[in-house]
RNA sequence: GGGCGGUUAGCUCAGCUGGUUAGAGCGUCAGUAUCACACACUGAAGGUCACAGGUUCGAUCCCUGUACCGCCCA
């Protein structure tokens, strides 16, 4: 094996050999409940960043650990289609080239958007087989293919027939760079630094009478068709009823009054515009206001517009208050913040402008999707967002669905152009259903695209067919998105999922954070602060980056990653990698290939053995725990912890003392203990982990099985616990430490052996005496000897005194001594231990204490007391002995 | 405007049902080519757990309020 870790051809071969060996394609077995995730489709818009890698190996983590408990696990992976955002993205590319869609025609447009969709999930794949993942590409789908298709228009033709799709004239988010109408969840509010401006409206009939309303956007004054009032406001008494003339077109419309309206806002009384407004458009339906629509599709003014016609939106904002001015009906201008829709896409300016789309009857699914998550049938992780799934779905609005695009699924409606009848059918129909004319046309839009995303749990299994895959997989078990598609996804899928098949897509939606960089900030191809995880994986291998990715992660937060992350991720792979050469060399020398099938029974164990397996067996139940409750990045963590900090730093180093005298015994604890814990680490660092697994099976023929992606996850063994041999390597570990300290502290030289008298109480005599030589080699300490009781020595002139918990250690050593540092020390400490036992006695003396607390806590509390008195005591001798 | 989250070592973060002297990684400082690993080892320094109250025998943890930062929704 090479001196350092790497990963390079590693990670090649053994995902071939995973495939392979068909390890990703689960076996359908009746007797067993399945394990499921559906993959969150990347979208076709390029390949994937550190976000995707992140989402992958959590999903990858989870997968492999259920897959190695021998559960039928399956992860179906798939791609989005994206809608707006793949569109947006050929649409650049055309522009550069100097053409654009229109000029292209429709079907040459979608040929493009066909060949970048067929490059792009090239490359998705590469990029997830580069990370190591083992989903089940047999299954792999997409959401614009045929299986998809059909349950996207099934799904139409189902809610259309139940009255739940209706086309409707409403107010929508009109982006006018992408020509398209967007759902309210694709509009981002960006608080903008803009202006209010008082216009006066003269009122009809009455000279020099005036009504002022406050308007962010003059432009809209062309389409307004109203000014309303708060019935209650008693500074508009007797003008509701009035009309008024409106500026620049010299329409007469009316006051009305309307509870929708704030006293708080502007003058009290505000302008109406239904057909440019949602909330007018609202106060337009009660009070039967006309629509006037002021604006053509590319945002100019229309016809509408009277002497605007033909002006830009905001060319004609800036025309009207000029006019305004001119006329003294512009009354004043007040610096205002307001929040203003931008195209999540394209950053344009969306515009609310009334037009007829169609929507989805949204509240009939809310009530069973709501039901679902609290009645507990759906768990969402972590908690709090259940809230914000709840107050989402209970104050739900219909679902805009069509979209003036062409890259989507094409709505599933044909009009009839003689008898002017819908048809709404599944498989393309050849004649209107109405009049049997063939004279039909589909619709030309396409539908929003978590329309079919929406299906995806159900529709990737095979529905509507009835398939063994949806029976035996569905509902899935757990949805693992980012927290970001709570709305625009998650809910979706509860509500078609249910809608569809009568049961939830998902027993648990385990939501993640953003990986963001390191300073915090959203990581964007513009801001120039990616990493790309391509780059990453190649230069510290993927398990470094997948390991790095989990690193201090918890459900639900946004993280953290950069290069140090990285690398020190990669600095532990290559720990443990040295960690097992050290073990199959050890192995090799100790001529013990395949002789230790067994482990030895726990009596003829040494005591360092039984500590290794009691704290390997604590790390096993502990990750497990944190496992199941969805708390990867901790359990990472203590696997981490469990090998470099006990297995590498204490085990390894207390083993190689017994190996250099060419005893054997420790060898089998060895392999076993790593094995076990390569196990336990496979979900998160895959690569690494079975190619040292595989190593290790050379050498300790025992080892049974293909690979240790399938070998089953470690599992408790109680009876390893064992308390007692914990703390009694715990006291050797404090000596040692103790001396090293000391060393360092007088700046002893390496290669200098220094002596060391270690007192104990008869009771703890025998088992840290056994330590002697650990105590040698591992603090460089000779001659060690040990004795019963209190020192004779006193600290000071050539003696150091260490007052340890379990023990005092003497150490003569006058030539380093600095007597003044170590007397401000003992003093430092003394004070420590004085303020702890102060505190401590304190607590016992406590009436209330001693009779709310637990028994247990308090005899816990007065073994403390006890040790910290003792160490005072000989803290204090110390002391006066300088 | 409504809601949610965060504030713990110089930096990034753990700390989940309240109970040792609050931990890790990185960074800093001092030392080390020891035959698994310098991508390493050994040791050290570094904390009023944002602030103010409250509950409790006991609070980083629970409650109330304040401040600052961030996010979501309208």
């Amino acid at each position: 094996m090479p001196k350092a870790y790497e990963p390079g051809s590693v990670e090649e071969k053994w995902y071939q050999y995973w495939m392979d060996k068909g390890y990703f394609t689960p076996k359908i077995d009746k007797k067993k409940k399945p394990f499921v995730i559906t993959m969150p489709p990347p979208n076709v818009t390029g390949g994937l960043h550190v976000g995707h890698a992140m989402e992958a190996a959590l999903q990858d983590a989870m997968i492999r650990w259920h897959r190695m408990k021998g559960e039928p696990t399956l992860w179906l992976p798939g791609v989005d289609h994206a809608a707006i955002a793949a569109q947006v993205v050929v649409e650049r590319q055309l522009a550069k080239e100097g053409t654009d869609r229109h000029k292209l025609g429709r079907e040459k447009f979608l040929e493009r958007m066909y060949q970048w969709v067929a490059e792009c999930r090239q490359t998705i794949m590469q990029q997830h087989m580069k990370l190591g993942i083992s989903c089940d590409w047999t299954r792999l789908r997409f959401t614009m293919d045929e299986v998809s298709t059909r349950a996207v228009r099934t799904t139409f033709k189902r809610l259309y027939d139940k009255g739940l799709i209706y086309r409707g004239e409403r107010i929508i988010n009109w982006c006018p760079r992408c020509g398209t109408a967007l759902s309210d969840l694709e509009v981002e509010h960006q608080d903008l630094q803009g202006s209010l401006w008082y216009v006066r409206y003269p009122i009809v009939g009455e000279k020099n009478k005036f009504i002022t309303v406050a308007t962010t956007r003059p432009e809209t004054i062309l389409g307004d068709t109203a000014v309303a009032v708060n019935p209650d406001d008693k500074r508009f008494k007797g003008l509701v009823g009035k009309k008024v003339l409106l500026p620049g077109v010299n329409r007469e419309i009316p006051i009305v009054a309307d509870e929708a309206v704030s006293t708080a806002f502007g003058t009290g009384a505000v302008k109406v515009t239904p057909a440019h407004d949602p909330v007018d458009f609202e106060i337009g339906q009660r009070q039967n206001l006309p629509l006037i629509n002021i604006m053509n599709l590319d945002v100019t003014m229309n016809e509408n517009a009277g002497p605007y016609k033909g002006m830009d939106r905001f060319a004609c904002r800036k025309a009207i208050l000029a006019d305004l001015e001119k006329s003294g009906q512009l009354v004043k201008t007040e610096d205002y913040s307001h929040a203003v829709g931008h195209c999540e896409r394209c950053h344009t300016i969306v515009e609310p402008i009334a037009s007829r789309q169609w929507f989805v009857k949204i509240e009939p699914m809310a009530k069973p999707a709501i039901e679902a998550v609290k009645n507990g049938s759906i768990t969402i992780l972590p908690e709090r967002f259940t809230k914000v799934y709840l107050n989402w779905m209970e104050n739900i609005r219909d679902w805009c669905i069509s979209r003036q695009l062409w890259w989507g699924h094409r709505i599933p409606i044909w009009y009839c152009r003689d008898c002017k009848g819908i048809t709404v059918a599944i498989d393309t129909p050849q004649a209107c259903e109405k009049c049997g004319s063939t004279h039909i046309e589909q619709d030309p839009d396409t539908l929003d695209t978590w329309f079919s995303s929406g299906l995806w749990p159900h529709s990737t299994l095979g529905w509507p067919d009835k398939t063994e895959d949806f029976d035996y997989f569905y509902p899935t078990s757990v949805m693992n998105p980012g927290y970001e598609i709570i709305f625009f996804w998650v809910a979706r899928m509860i509500m078609l999922g249910i809608e569809n098949t009568g049961k939830i897509p998902f027993h648990t939606v385990y939501l993640h954070g953003l990986i963001r960089d390191d300073k915090g900030i959203k990581m964007s191809k513009t801001r120039g602060n990616v990493i790309d995880p391509l780059k990453v994986m190649k230069q510290y291998g993927t398990d470094a980056l997948r390991f790095a990715l989990m690193t201090g992660t918890s459900p639900g937060n946004d993280s953290r990653l950069s290069e140090e992350k990285i690398e020190a991720s990669r600095n532990f792979a290559n720990k443990l990698w040295n960690a097992t050469r050290f073990v199959i060399r050890s192995l090799e020398t100790g001529g013990g290939s395949g002789g230790y099938s067994l482990l030895p029974s726990p009596s003829t164990l040494s005591v360092e053995d039984r500590w290794i397996l009691s704290r390997l067996n604590r790390t096993i139940a502990s990750v497990t725990e944190l496992m199941e409750a969805f708390q990867f990045g901790e359990a990472q963590r203590q696997i981490h912890d469990f090998l470099w900090g006990e297995y590498c730093d204490w085990y390894i180093e207390l083993a190689k003392i017994r190996l250099q005298a060419n005893d054997t015994s420790p060898l089998p604890v060895l392999v076993h203990v790593l094995e076990k814990a390569l196990r336990l680490l496979h979900p998160y660092m895959p690569f690494l982990t079975e190619e040292l697994w595989q190593n290790l099976k050379k050498q300790a023929q025992w080892i049974k099985g293909d690979s240790i992606m399938v070998a089953a996850y470690p599992e408790i063994d109680a009876t390893m616990i064992a308390p007692e041999v914990e703390a009694e390597i715990e006291n050797v570990v404090e000596i040692v430490r103790a001396i090293r300290n000391v060393r360092a502290e007088y700046k002893v030289e390496t290669s200098r052996w220094i002596e060391a008298k270690i007192y104990t109480d008869a009771s703890r005599y025998t088992a840290i005496s056994r330590y002697a030589v650990a105590v040698k080699i591992l603090a460089r300490a000779n001659p060690v000897t040990f004795l019963q009781g209190e020192p004779a020595e006193k600290a000071g002139g050539n003696t150091l005194v260490l007052s340890l918990a379990p023990a005092t250690v003497v150490i003569p050593m006058a030539s380093m001594l600095d007597l003044g540092a170590e007397k401000k020390k003992i003093e430092k400490e003394l004070e420590q231990t004085q303020t702890e036992a102060t505190r401590m006695e304190a607590r016992l003396k406590d009436e209330a204490f001693l009779a709310k607390a637990p028994p247990a806590v308090i005899e816990k509390e007065r073994q403390k007391l006890y040790t910290l008195k003792d160490k005072l005591e000989k803290l204090n001798k110390q002391k006066s002995s300088f």
